[in-house]
DNA sequence: AATTTTGTTGCGTTAGCTGCAATTTATATT
DNA sequence: AATATAAATTGCAGCTAACGCAACAAAATT
């Protein structure tokens, strides 16, 4: 390893045509720059310098540490103003891993509006079931995730936890609609949209039935949720779902959701997540705040009470 | 500026992903390594690695700081290598100031020669008046200068001086050509080519002309000591220049140099000269005794004596 | 030749890096 | 959940490399 400080040295020497000079502006004794110069040549097996001279001359091996040094200096001036760059979040990237009960619009809105505030930062999303999201996040291979109805994991930490009862969800001309809650046999007989099996949503309720006794029959099975929403718009039949899937419709009044008794549906909870003793990048636990304002403020809007 | 052990502590724990094992491999104690690099995020004033866990994960910043180092050691190595061909004379650059009486095919063969052996060397030329290249000797433009009869200069160094007395070429047909010893006044009705004012050959015939009073008439005057190697041979007239000009009509016969009895003729001598004091890098040294040993050949051959 | 400027060398001092041992922390095992 | 294990951190004392000062030598300027 060439010592850094002999070849800066070297380098202001040459510069400034004199070591006294370098010495000067180097803050240091002209024995040291003397000396450490000298020592640079011991260590190269090469004359840097033709000596005995009142101004420096470099020799060519001498030409080549310069450059070399001057390169050392650009690479370092990079290296440095990155770093700067990542000090005051102007760069950066950000895992998300978003389990599909989160994506709307209006989610959509608020990453739109963090991504324009911060216009160097690169935000990746990954859906995808819920225990893969639980893997990621594990691995670190994604810093927040945002899951519904997470089983236990000692490795993850929720850094918020909102009630998410799972709900029969309505068109507001539906029979139903008036109805201040809902037995699971009463569904025995409607048209119902269900998400696909992997989905933790389809899991909860499945197990809900077994509990209950009562089996339901889906019309409809997608593994969009979207689809699941119009499905119920359109008037063509009912689903289960968190509030927040149909949170458009029932902000503008097309849907109701109505509880029901059922134990494991109003236990239900969703979670903003990381790995447990994990230091975020500054840029993600900014993003991980303004998720959770962003959860508080439309749970508020929902007339639910955060958990 | 940041601290290369530090920065090669990080990126041997990255590289291994465990301080342990870096410490192990850097044949330090892990102490130490975790010490540099705690150091080296309080000297970036970020975060390098995630800490609290048993292997080492790179944060963004750390990431940087990798890749940073990385680029560091390539040029690093980059530049060693440079230092290396230069030390052992693989390439460099060789700065030659030939006064151009010492043009010939014979010298342009040796450095060819010198080139084939040291294919990277770059032998750059100048020529130019004896003036223009002692000042170029002087002020570092040139490692090597090879001029005629050079006026006495402090700052310069003779590394060899060569007696190179001005004589009379004629052809071997010529009326002249089988005298042993020639007069300034014996030349008067001559036809003679001589070089143009600037060359120091012209110069000192000058000066011997006012010495005694004789003025020779030219009827030739030309800044190419071939042309006038040609007007000679071509019988149409002599010349009065050093043996080495016309090296080659004098070996096969074409030619006779014939002394004068003029002292400042029968004083000029060639010199081999550098910088007083300056140290020459090597392939220019070797250049230089290269130099030297043909030179010493040359007079040989011409049956005069080295001076 | 005298003076000024610059680079080199000797020597005691200082700051940064080091090793060792004890402690704390995170992961794997039971 | 408790225990064991592997890693990382922290305190302290020792060592090496760079340092400043001062005396000296060499080169350029006057």
């Amino acid at each position: 390893m060439i010592s850094d400080i002999r070849l800066r040295y070297l380098f202001e020497s040459a510069r400034l045509e004199t070591m006294r000079a370098a010495s000067d502006k180097l803050d240091v004794a002209t024995s040291s720059v003397s000396r450490q110069i000298a020592e640079l040549e011991k260590d190269l097996g090469i004359a840097l310098i033709e000596k005995g001279r009142r101004r420096i001359k470099l020799t060519e091996a001498g030409e080549a540490a310069y450059l070399y040094y001057r390169d050392k200096l650009a690479q370092e001036e990079a290296f440095l103003s990155k770093i700067d760059e990542l000090k005051n979040m102007r760069t950066g990237n950000i895992y998300l891993a978003l389990g599909s009960a989160f994506i709307s619009p209006q989610f959509s809105e608020m990453l739109q509006d963090f991504m324009e505030k911060h216009p160097h930062i690169n935000i990746h999303i990954i859906t995808d079931t819920t225990a893969s999201l639980m893997q990621k996040i594990t691995d670190d291979e994604a810093h927040i995730g945002l899951v519904f109805a997470m089983p236990h994991d000692p490795k993850i930490r929720a850094k918020l936890t909102l009630k998410q009862p799972l709900k029969v969800i309505v068109n507001s001309k539906h029979k139903l609609s008036s109805r201040k809650t809902i037995k699971l046999s009463d569904l025995l007989d409607e048209k119902i949209g269900l998400p696909e099996n992997e989905f933790r949503i389809r899991q909860v309720i499945r197990s809900a039935e077994q509990e209950e006794g009562v089996f339901l029959n889906a019309s409809m099975t997608t593994n969009s949720l979207d689809l699941l929403s119009d499905f119920v718009v359109s008037g063509r039949g009912i689903s289960i779902l968190p509030e927040l899937v149909v949170q458009r419709g029932l902000m503008n009044g097309e849907l109701k959701a109505i509880p029901t008794n059922n134990k494991q549906f109003n236990s239900t909870e969703s979670y903003l997540i990381t790995r447990i003793g994990r230091q975020l990048p500054i840029a993600a636990h900014h993003l991980s705040m303004r998720i959770e304002s962003y959860l508080k403020n439309t749970m508020k809007a929902l007339g639910t009470q955060p958990g």
